[in-house]
DNA sequence: GACATGCTTAGCAATATCGCTATATTGCTA
DNA sequence: TAGCAATATAGCGATATTGCTAAGCATGTC
């Protein structure tokens, strides 16, 4: 891989984890203020384990965090700029029927 | 699929078109004006079939259009806000060592 | 300590993506 | 119309992603 494509190899994995309906409603309802995995299991309408493996990607991507407090783990937005290109994608859908 | 995901079904597509180092180079490069196929080859230092392949996905995606002149063919950005969101991305990165 | 709760990890089968080579296709020019 | 140049499509093997079930791991309660 050649030097120009090395520099866009980060940004590409964070568009990556953000490539799938369940990350974004993930991303989306974080927008609002944190949540459990099991508020966001009861959204899905997926299995937890699935939820928390989409968890983990979006983690590990740097856009979310997680925080444990007893047995349950809250998880929270860390980039504040996703919903601002979400909403300018939403309109360029719009766009196209 | 629930409905709240149905509605993040296609936004997600926009996402997962952009999750390619080699088409985040092309966004880039594109956003500084029109390039033909061959240019874009010449950078990725790809085959030209496969960076004819990464073009028809951005192009699926609705985030570039094409403009055949001749025997070439000319991609240019549709969406404007693309590089504002992957500066944003790009800012988030650095701040993850 | 035994057990339930909430979550994560492992492993599997199905499906999708990637980059390549080979083969169209399109448009120009002789 | 023959032939070349630029691009697109088809098809292949390798690899990655997805969602599931089963099993593991903390934490809290009895």
């Amino acid at each position: 891989m050649n030097q120009q494509l090395v520099q866009f190899k980060k940004p590409a994995g964070i568009f990556k984890a953000l490539a799938h309906p369940a990350r974004l409603l993930i991303v989306d309802e974080l927008s609002k203020g944190e949540k459990c995995v099991c508020e966001l299991t009861a959204m899905i309408g997926s299995e937890m384990p699935t939820v928390s493996r989409h968890l983990s990607v979006l983690k590990n991507a740097g856009i979310i965090t997680d925080d444990k407090r007893g047995t349950q783990v809250f998880y929270r937005l860390v980039i504040p700029c996703v919903m601002n290109f979400f909403r300018c994608v939403e309109s360029v859908q719009k766009n196209r029927s």
